[in-house]
DNA sequence: GATGAATGAGTCTTCATTCAT
DNA sequence: CATGAATGAAGACTCATTCAT
């Protein structure tokens, strides 16, 4: 787990993770609306409903709580698509499923990634490859769906390019949302990138460099 | 341009540009390397080669330099993209060649975009959709390639999709690199992606919902 | 209170009282001494016996400590003047008792007026009028002082033009200090000024225009 | 003149006096506006007409402004002063007459004495030493009028008492505005100190101690 | 365990003054 | 004489972090 990256100076594990929960809860909203930099521990302490001192007690910078907050995310990620992937189904259908279900996930999510996309770089090196490491976790679940999916043979790079696609085409449905969010719903974003993942533009033309 | 968004009070207009060159070269490697919160007003100047004062005769505030850095950002990928891409070319050759070059391109400013990703958010409201407005342009230019090129219809969404795929395609090469490049070099990269688009996984299967 | 027009972020507020206590005795000496202007916060927190950041957590800007100090003068002069007149009292007695005891409130807190006079129009136009308000208190303290010494008639307007000049004239032996302590010692202002107010010049003509 | 208190780079005299005329027409206004520390040279040099690197030619440093427009507001009236004062006159009515049209210079010139009253504390030591000994001059003046004015003896002290009450009532017209001027017209105002002059109390009471 | 007062290094920003052109 | 670009010392204010209660 990754309560164990942050060290506290409270014994009891059970109020460690209680005390956390309540922080990360105030501290995601906060760093929403206006970004980790300018959010102010006092402000975090405030919305987790104890005193700064107390925060301190679970903490022990600043930057932890970035921390705990994407882990937060990324395990609440990783968990619903772990819900919504079947590694058992072997049919096209389970891949255009975990597609539709890992979009939903990203479009409830909006916030929480792009908070993601914009502070990771404030982590400490160390963090950020725990982090790095969820997110090839992820990929690596999608690649798993996408092979079981496939009845023709696809290479391993592939296999790998057609998992990143997905995963940012997910993402970027929140961080592009300006963008996009203006032409689409949901439900055609999905099924448009579904079409064009599954037929390509199919032209003819062979004569390619 | 946007030089005149941000007033100085050095009046040679000449200079104002030689002067905010120097600011955006240092400023840039500066929040490339530490990102622009953690990045001084003094390092700006420092690194601009003048004094604190200086710095302060060319902006009003700290984020005029962000604001100057990422609109030259997105001024010289415009630039390079308009250079390569030739509209009164129609065959599909001219996709795929805008989509090399706009690959290149993004592999060539690879920092600079991953500071665009990370901290538009710290611009004011309207800067932010002065250089949102940018992106809708380039985006813009890429459907006009895409519908140039296409000979069979697409429909407009199915056109913007792809469009905005490609957009997000190139700079993840950039801010997905500790993954991609592990895996792919820029050509491979840019062959999987050509290849996908314009197949697509060439599945029979009919099926969905 | 005034102390609730200046928001603290510390709690505990018989602290807040006793460190602006501390705050208000030494600024009131900086001021006397260089100004508000030439007075930095660090000498302030320095003089005030703590740090710059516990001076912030007592003061929101700058400008809050000289109206702490500005409230709190006039809140002393206020209590003296109110302790030194009786309002039972009505013969000319108690009037001049109650210029007595005012100039020598006068000549006690010389400098603390000084600062109030060259000082004041720092002050946000709120806090001006509040300090202005907490003047006209004052005078009106002496106008019921008069009304009650004064036998014949006096229309409102002499009262209050009389009101006006003891207030003045009790302030101008600290103000112009330079000029009149040369030429007279308190007692014999006071008892100057005291003469002319009652005699007046005494002049028989009455050809006036 | 104070002009050579105040050294300048530039030989031709003429413009000297011409180019800080420009200035202190300037420089007032904005004294009067926003007070002596708030106003930067450069809004000086720019109310005055010129630039910065020529207001500099013509004084040394940012309090010199302050004295030179200090000086000249004393200039301007001691000048008035003199216009309206007659001292050959020796009856009662030319004291009355020389009240009336002093609180009517008072009255035109209140921006500016209250200016005076404000920053003159920010002058050095020798300029204000300069500044009060016009003062006296002025007092001085109306204690000659006096003199001449009084029929029956009256002492040394008395009259130099009766000099500063009308020299600073005078002043209280303009810096006790908010006050006074609720209550009274300048016509009124007048009267009521001239009536209080001649003819004080009139109380009958000898009892005082 | 919880609290919140205290700390001071660090940051942005201003502005008087100079000096080369 | 006039200009205005350059300078950097100095000042107000913030905020992460500590520690006594």
């Amino acid at each position: 787990m990754a309560e164990n990256q942050v060290p506290s100076s409270i014994k009891d594990e059970v109020l460690v993770i209680k005390r956390r929960n309540q922080m990360i809860k105030g501290a995601v909203t906060l760093f929403i609306e206006k970004g980790f930099h300018k959010t102010t521990t006092r402000e975090i302490a405030k919305a987790s409903g104890f005193s700064i001192g107390t925060l301190y007690e679970y903490i022990r910078k600043k930057e932890d709580v970035l921390f705990l907050v994407c882990d937060s995310i990324y395990q609440r990620v990783k968990e619903r698509m772990e819900a919504s992937i079947d590694p058992t189904q072997t049919s096209i259908k389970s891949l255009i499923h975990a597609i539709q279900s890992y979009f939903q996930l990203m479009d409830d999510m909006q916030d929480e990634v792009l908070v993601m996309y914009q502070e990771v770089k404030s982590l400490s090196r160390d963090a950020q490859e725990y982090v790095l490491q969820k997110e090839r976790d992820m990929v690596a679940m999608l690649e798993q769906v996408i092979l079981n999916s496939l009845p023709e043979h696809h290479s391993k790079e592939e296999v790998k390019l057609i998992a990143n696609n997905i995963f940012v085409q997910g993402q970027m449905w929140g961080f592009r949302r300006w963008i996009l969010q203006r032409s689409f719903t949901l439900e055609s974003y999905t099924e448009g990138q579904i079409q064009l993942l599954l037929q390509g533009l199919n032209t003819q033309e062979k004569e390619r460099s």
